[in-house]
DNA sequence: ACTTGATCTAGACCTCGCTCTAGATCGTAG
DNA sequence: CTACGATCTAGAGCGAGGTCTAGATCAAGT
């Protein structure tokens, strides 16, 4: 038990794909923008091996997408990642800021689907009532 | 008063556009793209004069549009109207299926801003205590 | 009549975020 | 050794959803 840690996990892009969601072309794809954190290590024979701080980054990437930042902002919280230590406050702001937009993306969706579940009701009901006329007033 | 109805409101598309916060561009694209319910009314001169029922219809639009529904099933909405009565079921139909992807689309949030809430945290504590040390822990 | 600003049409163009292709190479199983 | 699938690079292509341009016309103020 000197150096060989037993199984650092080194995960092939194909594996990766499978844990993130993400296809192997958008990780090359990620990778060619500079939203990786750190270069991926490679084989000899010059394939992708990931490791699994790779992956956990990969995941918030996911999540952070899913959330609606944009590839931009992405690359930009990953160039102070890789920057190391002395800038967390610039983070800690970027992140803050998109909460704050992920909050009201939230609270706009809720107001959406309340009009939506209006409107459904709408339709329910004249369809239980089986009224045929009428119909066609945007507003009801 | 026989047929002058007092102001019948029609709106030029720059007020639309101000009502509705679709561009103009946007309006005569969605106009174009078969969105709309109805032919919208001209002036002699060919200019466009919107009713107060397209203004509803718009609002709506811009609420679904909001919330994710395509173009297409938008497109697709906006012609059951067109043909009337008749096919409410459908029109439920797809109301509700939208209204459960909504659902979907606000928990998924919720889900990303508790991630994205505990990853705040962690920076702030980091930069609370001002430890330099030991970032990054991608995980922490 | 003249100027100015809003609107008109048709169609080119743009950004975003991947996705796909071609053609070569790697690596493992038989 | 041979196959075969997974991966490689560079770069083209794509779908969604508008946005913008050019050049003409309309309408209102002076």
């Amino acid at each position: 038990m000197t150096t060989t840690e037993a199984a650092v996990q080194l995960l092939s892009i194909g594996e990766v794909a499978e844990r993130t969601g993400l296809s192997v072309h958008a990780l090359r794809f990620y990778e060619r923008e500079g939203l990786l954190v750190g270069p991926v290590q490679r084989t000899s024979g010059g394939r992708r091996r990931y490791t699994s701080l790779d992956v956990d980054w990969l995941l918030i990437c996911v999540r952070l997408r899913e959330s609606g930042m944009p590839l931009a902002d992405l690359k930009h919280f990953a160039e102070l990642v890789r920057h190391g230590p002395g800038n967390e406050a610039e983070r800690l702001r970027l992140l803050d800021a998109h909460r704050q937009r992920v909050d009201a993306q939230i609270q706009a969706l809720e107001e959406c689907r309340s009009v939506i579940a209006w409107k459904v009701g709408v339709y329910a009901e004249h369809l239980a009532r089986d009224e045929a006329g009428g119909l066609w007033d945007p507003t009801a």
